[in-house]
DNA sequence: GCTCTTTCTTAAGGTACCTTAAGATTCATC
DNA sequence: GATGAATCTTAAGGTACCTTAAGAAAGAGC
């Protein structure tokens, strides 16, 4: 199975696609390989694509006024990775996204998909659904990022995305958390 | 002009509703009128609608473990409001809706308005729209509460809700701001 | 398997923000 | 316009998390 086959069976998961729709979107699909470190996406450019992770893992993250990172999102296979902000209101991207291992990604052009959903209206409801969960995710972790400790939201990180951080290195980890590395370090020391 | 047809106004907005389609729309819409204080949705309770402001003003809210009430949203003529969370996967909601002043809302219900999705394409398109701008606007919020102070976040919440900083209390800015209303005074002491 | 780079840990001193508590002010309702 | 309730301020002491710096461990590339 490759690249796009994967981007197919993910959609049907979520709404009926006729092969024939699938012939149409394959069309329109790209596929891109990246090394270890690779960057798909720099800060300063608009993104002009829907991503889609059939291999690998990567994170989207920002530099703040000070040059420091902050990881906005880690993306393993079946994830979609992008700066949603830059793609949706066409402006230059705040956030780099990058692979953190050599990876494939499918890359669906703005305007072929503006153009999809007209034809396929399944597809337009995979996105509306897709932003609802998006939505209510961010909604979660906004909350838990104001209203919990560091320790509770790292054991909650580690308990939904141990695939994630088990091969991510820490320090990422502590800035997706919103904390120091040396901070998260000695947190593990007092965790079984 | 009634409440509904604001709603009606609203969604024209973003996307074409013929007159026929809004006929539709407003067969289903049910109007509720509330008074200061009152609570439109609960804790517990399942969100069954998506709910539309058309006059006064609302917070959405939860209560931690600690009974500690935290501010998810504010909400004027013109926004959404709602438990997201639980309207999406219709588990029992998390926050209750308030109204903080006499307040108008328009409701649509759940399974009518999935049924208008199929018969209306433009107001399908809305809701991805609407979601996606939803999200990008947490994203952001969510950064902001991880790489600024409180006091760059303050200053930013009145730059960009000077509408509502004024017509709400300050404790409940706090709150939606993560600090307590304490800190928060302080912090205004030391601003022109 | 070696070497250089990346990542992780430890520890001491610092700061942003919190907690508690009390008094001052504004607001809703009669 | 009086009165009680809601909201805001002030201040002192406390804590979660940060900064800096250095050494230890793990990993990548040859």
């Amino acid at each position: 199975m490759d690249a796009v086959d994967q981007l197919i069976v993910h959609l049907r998961e979520s709404v009926p696609i006729t092969s024939e729709e699938a012939g149409s979107i394959r069309k329109h699909c790209s596929v891109v390989e990246l090394g270890r470190r690779d960057v798909l996406l720099f800060a300063g450019e608009t993104s002009k694509h829907m991503r889609f992770i059939s291999k690998g893992c990567l994170r989207a993250y920002y530099m703040d006024a000070e040059a420091k990172e902050h990881v906005v999102q880690f993306g393993i296979v079946g994830w979609w990775i992008n700066d949603l902000y830059s793609y949706l209101t066409q402006t230059p991207a705040k956030q780099f996204v990058q692979a953190l291992e050599p990876s494939v990604v499918v890359q669906l052009q703005r305007d072929t998909l503006n153009q999809l959903f007209h034809e396929i209206t399944a597809l337009e409801r995979f996105f509306r659904l897709k932003f609802e969960k998006a939505y209510v995710a961010f909604q979660e972790r906004t909350m838990d990022a104001m209203s919990k400790t560091a320790e509770q939201r790292y054991l909650e990180f580690r308990f939904k995305y141990r695939a994630i951080e088990q091969r991510v290195p820490q320090y990422m980890v502590a800035s997706y958390l919103g904390i120091t590395p040396e901070f998260l370090s000695s947190l593990r020391k007092n965790i079984p």
